[in-house]
RNA sequence: GGCCCGAUGGCGGAGUGGUUACGCAGAGGACUGCAAAUCCUUGCACGCCGGUUCGAUUCCGGCUCGGGCCUCCA
């Protein structure tokens, strides 16, 4: 039995599916205009893990996992127009290195991977759709949604109206009714990415964007809607409000799922304060396997501070758990790391479990349900080193211990060893392995 | 200002109404020509003030501090 914790209802309860056959779950992907940080990795990771869980649990294809492309939005029309080249190029160019970034990083491709750009019509139905029902108007060329026109609408971030106007840091358009209005469909300019709808040329607004593909891929009502603590509000409560409305009211999660951030010292990462740290620049010294393991040292509700100490905890961890899962192949998922994963995604609890298993293909089967040890313990001790001329160095330092030269011996280690080669003499000789 | 979340040992991080995981780092030991790896042993904590209770780190209230959202954001 899964446990997740659900923020419309702010409590953690058991997940059952609508459909055992067929669950569905969706989590809001990139905007691919730049580089990913570690940061946007960490939904990535946690929901590559809760899929790999629920697989387990369900059935291998007992999941519909949907996780978007942003591939049209004004942070991409300016990257572009700052190259001057077409937005595809930017678009393309930065869904490659997220694509290779996740991939290092153990993430697994999602079932289905919508591209905004792909489901414009999808979209504008979406939006006409509300504005035959009265939650959307014309004004100016653009499409807005009515926020008085729901209720509702506030549930998720519990959030009244009143106090949203109080907050009033929201810059009021002269084109909105209402300050909570956000945009549906905006008008392009000549020469802006745009495509012809019943409001003119023009571009979808980034929340209508997820709502129509959910509706489109996954159904009206899906099962888990994951993302960002920081999608809660506005993103998250608006595809809320377009749903419900545009479909009769039936809402549009049944179990919302965030995850905490990244901290850089005291703050999250985030690209405005500057102080991101992407998996490209820690890929040159680590292993992905290594990063990821950090990403899932604390729950996924929890902030989590990123420190070299961290990474360095992380490798010594999977150093271990190579020692002893050898190259054994993969046997059965041990019931506790199962049982500690099924409470909220509680990968902490799971990892220290892995740790105490000692038999190896246990331990292999369930690292592999966190994503871990994808590898043989060859290719993670020396991988990529020069085999042939470590063997002969150790020959060397063999000859000059039996001639009790040892000062000539350890030369040769030390040697080795700034090279990155660590040498552990053991009963049946020695063995070596990477840093 | 409004709304949320958090505060655990040197560090990371679970968890629990009463015997307080685990990891990293540290200390001691075994092993080793010396190391490394491994194994054994070991010290170290539950923000503050009240309340409930036989008993609270765990429940409740207040406070302090930190963080997040309210604008793009994983």
């Amino acid at each position: 039995m899964i446990r997740l914790y659900d923020t419309m209802q702010r409590e953690k309860r058991p997940f059952v599916p609508l459909n055992k056959q067929r669950i569905t779950m969706y989590v809001c992907g990139p905007t691919v205009y730049g580089r990913a940080h570690i940061g946007n990795a960490r939904p990535a990771v946690v929901f590559d893990t809760l899929a790999r869980l629920i697989r387990q649990e369900f059935g291998e294809h007992s999941l519909v996992y949907a996780r978007n492309v942003t591939d049209v939005d004004d942070k991409i029309i300016v990257a572009a127009e700052a190259e001057g080249v077409d937005p595809s190029v930017i678009t393309e160019r930065y869904e490659r290195h997220y694509l290779e970034d996740m991939a290092a990083l153990g993430v697994e491709p999602p079932t289905t991977a919508p591209h905004a750009t792909q489901e414009i019509a999808a979209m504008i139905a979406m939006i006409a759709r509300l504005v035959e029902l009265g939650h959307a108007y014309q004004s100016h060329g653009h499409v807005l949604f009515s926020v008085p026109s729901d209720p509702s609408y506030g549930v998720l971030s519990k959030r009244d109206r009143d106090s949203m106007i109080a907050g009033a840091r929201v810059e009021v358009a002269p084109y909105k009714r209402d300050p909570a209005d956000f945009v549906l469909w905006k008008p392009s300019d000549e020469g802006v990415i745009g495509w012809d709808s019943p409001w003119g040329r023009g571009r979808p607004g980034w929340h209508v964007e997820c709502s129509a593909m959910i509706a489109r891929h996954l159904g009206e009502t899906i099962d888990i809607h994951g993302g960002g603590l920081d999608l809660i509000f506005p993103h998250h409560e608006n595809e809320i409000a377009q749903s419900r409305s545009a479909h009769d009211g039936v809402p549009l999660a049944r179990f919302w799922v965030h995850n905490g951030f990244v901290d850089m010292g005291a703050e999250k990462m985030s690209k405005s304060l500057g102080n991101i740290v992407t998996p490209g620049e820690l890929l040159k010294k680590v292993d992905g396997e290594v990063l990821r393991l950090a990403l899932l040292s604390a729950q996924y509700r929890q902030p989590l501070p990123w420190t070299e100490s961290l990474i360095e905890q992380s490798k010594a961890i999977l150093d271990r758990l190579y020692r002893t899962a050898g190259d054994w192949e993969r046997g059965d998922i041990d019931a506790e790391v199962i049982e500690a994963l099924s409470d909220d995604l509680n990968t902490p609890a799971a990892l220290a479990r892995l740790q105490a298993i000692d038999d190896p293909s246990a331990l292999r089967a369930s690292a592999a349900l966190l994503g871990l040890l994808g590898k043989s313990a060859d290719e993670w001790f020396q991988g990529g080193a020069d085999a042939a001329a470590i063997e002969a160095r150790i020959a060397e330092r063999a000859a000059a211990k039996e001639a009790r030269d040892f000062a000539a011996a350890d030369r040769i280690r030390d040697e080795l060893r700034a090279e990155g080669i660590i040498l552990e003499d053991g009963p049946g000789g020695t063995t070596w392995r990477r840093e």
